[in-house]
DNA sequence: ATAAATTCTGTAATTTTATTACAAAAATGA
DNA sequence: TCATTTTTGTAATAAAATTACAGAATTTAT
């Protein structure tokens, strides 16, 4: 899933380094050493640097398996990107508005990212046909996973299936217990480790309702769940990090609510269009 | 308009090209149409397709704050090395669930990344100010937008001031009517043209409040608002595309209390970890 | 509406950059 | 050692990008 659909040329340089002949070598030493000064050097201008003539620049790029110079420039240029684009540092105290937000906006985009590279496409699936046959759904959270729920349910609203959340314990453990065959229950907590949430998805599947879990895939609440939809983001105990986690929960939850409109087929998609047309009264026209 | 640098060519283009001329926006729209074509293509190449001439091209490239096109072809190719030039793939009927929900999370991805670049400092940094002086925090959204809302008052209640959600249009005119001078609202609208909100910021302002509002920059919303953060999401209309400007908007409110946190200094942040600490009773231990 | 000013845009010349052809220099192997 | 192969650099060529400038299109002021 991860986009190497290209490999990375450094890490070629890097294997090959050793098998270039003596003045290859050279320009190979210094593309590694200072990569990010290269992708801007003319062919002339890495000749004079590596000590060597044009032409072997040019030999050098069609050994690494590039066209010829503007080719390895180009190549290099992108491996430096993906290589460098992801470090995300955390926010510290004497941050400016400049850096931190940068930081927040980073580390927000890469946390989905992330969980993109790590979801499991099998367990959305079932998750996604789990939905499309159920009686009714309902969204389960606390705390920061409490406007979560909320955004699921006016996603999923829209469905024809009868959806609900419950963001207080009570409310969960009595919805839990008369729930029955048919209904999906999902869970939203990052750690997976609240223990009334625990608690609930334990009385939930043993009254016969199927559970959902947006958690940690080693946590006790995956123990009661029939289909966990694992992330692994890093609970960041920092007071200035916000949580990442709500975001991945919202876009994994996007992708749930696109799959059961697709399987529901064209009727409810018809529905759709009439949801939206129905906003247009409350708005002022362009 | 922007005041920080923009790192993402592609982004940058996008937000530009209305205000290209004629021939340099006809080099954009095929630079946008297709960016992973151009990084090979010449400057000679690109012009016969674009139909215009090779300077008009490089005259682009200086246009977007390159230094030639050698350097344009540079950054594009960065720009599409870190995933950026897929932003706007859209859902398609026809896609398995491998792509469409590679293409959920890229595209929410890299609408943080889009804010990132968009984002004006100045009009946070007020922002932050004036939340930091307020007496108390009012946060207004529907639909969507509600969820967003309760969010932000789980983030923000922990700084000390009083703070509210209101997500219904009748509790939002009444407490708009009685807000005073040192109150700051927030609505939250990613159209900024819901008719109840922008009467709501109006009545805000005539009150004396402070008005933020997250929302477009040139929307009727826009106009009553005295600090606005704007996001230009592009609003799809399609029923399989998710919002993505709620993740946007909810990590510009993290930023907002981030920086709200960092200028109230340590004594908020020593309860900041009480507030962590009392969680802890909840859970079971690892 | 018309003329002046400004802004765009393309042609052609120039400069820069990359590639090729080829010969000299190393390196290899008997 | 000498023939063969590989490697490397020089010089010529080709390709690509940039500049200067002038004509076109647009805008502005009268």
């Amino acid at each position: 899933m991860h986009n190497n659909k290209q490999s990375n040329l450094v890490a070629k340089l890097e294997n090959e380094l050793n098998s270039l002949s003596k003045s290859e070598k050279k320009v190979g030493v210094i593309v590694l050493e200072t990569p990010e000064d290269c992708i801007r050097l003319s062919i002339a201008a890495l000749a004079k640097i590596a000590d060597v003539s044009e032409p072997t620049v040019n030999r050098f790029c069609r050994t690494l398996g590039c066209t010829g110079y503007p080719d390895f420039k180009l190549q290099l240029a992108q491996s430096i990107a993906t290589g460098t684009a992801f470090i995300s540092e955390i926010v510290k105290p004497e941050d400016e508005l400049v850096t931190f937000s940068q930081k927040i906006f980073n580390a927000s985009s890469q946390a989905i990212l992330k969980a993109a590279d790590q979801i499991d496409l099998n367990c959305m699936d079932q998750a996604i046909e789990a939905m499309h046959n159920s009686n009714r759904i309902d969204f389960y959270g606390l705390g920061g996973s409490g406007p979560v729920a909320k955004d699921a349910v006016h996603k999923f609203f829209r469905l024809g299936t009868p959806v609900s959340e419950q963001t207080d314990i009570l409310m969960q453990r009595m919805a839990a217990a008369t729930a029955s065959k048919g209904d999906v229950i999902v869970f939203i907590s990052n750690t997976g480790r609240t223990i009334s949430i625990v608690e609930c998805a334990q009385i939930a599947r043993e009254a016969g309702a199927t559970v959902i879990s947006l958690t940690h895939k080693d946590s006790p609440l995956a123990k009661y769940t029939d289909i966990v939809l694992h992330t692994h983001t890093n609970e960041n105990t920092d007071i200035f990090t916000p949580m990442t986690s709500r975001l991945v929960h919202l876009t994994i939850l996007d992708i749930l609510a696109t799959g059961v409109i697709k399987k529901k087929g064209k009727e409810i998609q018809k529905q759709l269009a009439k949801i939206k047309e129905s906003l247009s009264q409350t708005r002022y026209s362009f």
